[in-house]
RNA sequence: GCCCUUGUAGCUCAGUGGUAGAGCACUCCCUUGGUAAGGGAGAGGUCACGAGUUCAAAUCUCGUCAAGGGCUCCA
């Protein structure tokens, strides 16, 4: 890639993988790729087939990067089986068969299924509308298919297509039917885009929240506690606490409270809310103490109603916002958890807002522009927003779901920020707004929700006093911006591949001695340092510079201060930066004020002295 | 929960039935070294856990737990 030197606008710094001048379009965006990918699974299962007789086809369809094609065979394909497909595919392929549309009768194409004995294709064909299509791959190797597909194999790519993976899936993604054998792969117009995927596959291997974790010594999960529960290590602790100071902050800005709950309540507490009846088998277990039974929570809602029930409340009082760092439990099955993902102890960002009908939209925007005041902190720009109305089973007057998804509705367009509607898939007590994030390498991840809920507010019988002296029931909007910390923390570390912003950074500065006789030099600067909040050490390893280097760059430490003679006499410190490259000397005193004040304004780098 | 795979030192991994290994990290010693690995020595493991087969199990079998890739579910 050569730059011209018109093209040559500064750029800011940017945790952005380099950019790449091969696109990788997706499936849906690409109708040739699509007929590939279609295609590239028939002839996968047609390769499957000779291979193994036994083996029954079920479904094969395109995913947005690639295919997959499920089958039901006796014994699950081993990864050795894959390398003899991949070849068996590669003779079809070089074979050159033709893809032929045919349409026929729905009793012709039940007389072929039952030809060759495939109940699953009698099954899908059952659903099937007319007209019935099938396409035949070469002369003897048919599918149900509604197509489109590539006129010959000779248009597949044999340097462009891999066998990816085997894994379990549910006929009909139903767990209670059979289990088949799924085989992932990919396929693409070009050797080089099959490259470039693998390569993004490998970067995001990289970026992988666990390794990271582990690497820069975050935080662990340990089997002997048991499996989704999180153990925040000093360095990960830090961030942790950073991130809940500014939540804080902007949430005092914002005009919330804070509160603290409990974290269990009386079982009957659960049952009024629901909870006991319809969230029952996401609970741990209740406990019993004395006489009572007791419930871990897996929800903050209640608690919050509770405090808002504790005594009556004045139209005046309302909007009433209530947010808490909520730490719940939820009984996950085992073989869901994941990293930091997915625990059964995480912590919500939960907030609760009680308003009069009237003040929703202006809630909502609120909500909105908060939210994104938060995640833009953490460089998360681009999202992707659904908006979900009333479903079939619902409670609620009309009356009530129209104002309220007004409300949403007014508050996203006042915002001017684009949305998909989800028609009916709110939950059932009421409609809501879901955002997802777009991370550096492009994939989005479902974290903030803004939900109104007319449920609890009727089973805890909310209410509060009107202008004209009646008990209204107010408004309940439940919001998380984070969704939990720890998810959020795992997305974020992902986001920025380890490589935090100076302000988020667990250890910001390293001072790295050249030699001994300059320790009462570092020492004192880095007690300056110190002094005005800004996390720096000392590395006393004694090693040579050369691998106090690389080892601060290994914990991707944001700034390396080297300090030797010459620093120590001119009153410097020699810094290195792990965006900026090297940055020669600094006075010592202007990198405690530049410091002090990137942390203050949450800068990614160090600032203006 | 289901299918497949895996579990050996803090980390990454060798070790296919016969005395438990390497690199990095850690501790100590030598080296006082100027921008990504200086040298030496040492310590560290109930081979995930439990049963079984065997004269003998890290190794074979079964069970449990956990992790990984998926499915289902989800913040």
């Amino acid at each position: 890639m050569s730059s011209s030197p018109i093209a040559a606008t500064p750029q800011p710094a940017s945790v952005e993988v380099q950019a790449t001048t091969i696109q990788l379009p997706k499936t849906s965006e690409n109708p040739a790729l699509l007929r590939i990918r279609h295609s590239m699974s028939h002839v996968l299962a047609m390769a499957v087939q000779r291979l193994f007789p036994k083996a029954q086809v079920t479904i094969g369809p395109w995913t947005e990067n690639g295919f997959y094609y499920d089958f039901d065979n006796p014994d699950p394909f081993t990864e050795a089986d894959l390398k003899a497909i991949r070849k068996e595919m590669l003779k079809i392929l070089s074979s050159r068969l033709p893809l032929e549309r045919i349409e026929v009768s729905r009793e012709e194409a039940e007389r072929r299924i039952r030809q060759q004995n495939e109940p699953y294709k009698l099954e899908i064909l059952a659903g099937l509308q007319e007209p019935i299509t099938l396409y035949t791959l070469g002369d003897d190797w048919w599918d149900l298919c509604a197509g489109p597909h590539v006129a010959n194999t000779s248009e597949l790519n044999p340097k462009a297509f891999a066998l990816e993976s085997v894994a379990g899936a549910y006929w009909r993604g139903d767990e209670n039917r059979a289990q088949l054998q799924r085989i992932y792969g990919t396929a693409w117009e070009t050797a080089e885009q099959l490259a470039e995927y693998q390569r993004r596959k490998q970067e995001a291997l990289r970026r992988d929240h666990r390794r990271l974790g582990t690497d820069l010594d975050l935080f662990s999960i340990e089997d002997e506690a048991g499996a989704g529960l999180v153990f925040w290590h000093p360095r990960g602790a830090r961030m942790r606490l950073l991130i809940e100071d500014f939540w804080r902050q902007a949430h005092f800005d914002d005009g919330y409270e804070l509160l603290y709950t409990p974290h269990i309540a009386d079982i009957e507490l659960w049952r009024t809310s629901g909870h006991l009846d319809f969230y029952a088998e996401s609970m741990f277990g209740p406990m019993q103490v004395d006489e009572r039974q007791y419930q871990l929570k897996p929800m903050n809602c209640p608690f919050h109603v509770l405090t808002y029930a504790s005594r009556l409340r004045s139209y005046r009082e309302l909007p009433i916002r209530w947010a808490e760092l909520g730490t719940v439990y939820r009984y996950e099955r085992p073989g869901v958890m994941h990293g930091l993902m997915r625990v059964r102890g995480f912590t919500q960002d939960d907030a609760h807002v009680f308003c009069l009908p009237e003040q929703i939209g202006d809630e909502i925007l609120r909500v909105l522009n908060l939210t994104e005041r938060i995640l833009s902190t953490f460089d998360f720009r681009h999202y992707e927003i659904h908006l979900s109305t009333r479903p079939e089973k619902s409670i609620g007057e009309d009356s009530v779901w129209d104002l309220a998804t007004k409300g949403l509705i007014e508050a996203l367009e006042r915002k001017g920020w684009a949305y998909k509607v989800d028609e009916g898939g709110g939950a059932f007590y009421g409609p809501k707004i879901d955002l997802k994030i777009e991370d550096a390498i492009g994939r989005l991840w479902q974290c903030s929700t803004i939900q109104l809920d007319f449920n609890l507010p009727e089973r805890f019988n909310l209410e509060y006093v009107a202008a004209d002296g009646s008990r209204q029931r107010p408004i309940m909007i439940h919001r998380a911006i984070f969704g939990s910390l720890e998810r959020f923390f795992g997305i974020m570390t992902e986001n920025y591949a380890g490589d935090f912003p100076f302000w988020l950074a667990p250890e910001q500065i390293r001072l790295l001695p050249v030699t001994d006789e300059v320790l009462p030099y570092a020492e004192a600067l880095q007690q300056q340092l110190v002094q005005l909040g800004v996390r720096a050490k000392i590395d006393h390893s004694g090693e040579r510079l050369g691998k106090l280097i690389r080892n601060g760059e290994q914990m991707k430490i944001p700034l390396l201060g080297v300090i030797g003679a010459k620093e120590a006499e001119t009153g410097t410190v020699s810094l290195r930066s792990r965006r900026d490259g090297d940055l020669g000397a600094l006075e010592s005193a202007s990198l405690v004020s530049r410091a002090a004040a990137a942390n203050q304004q949450r800068l990614a780098g160090l600032g203006e002295g």
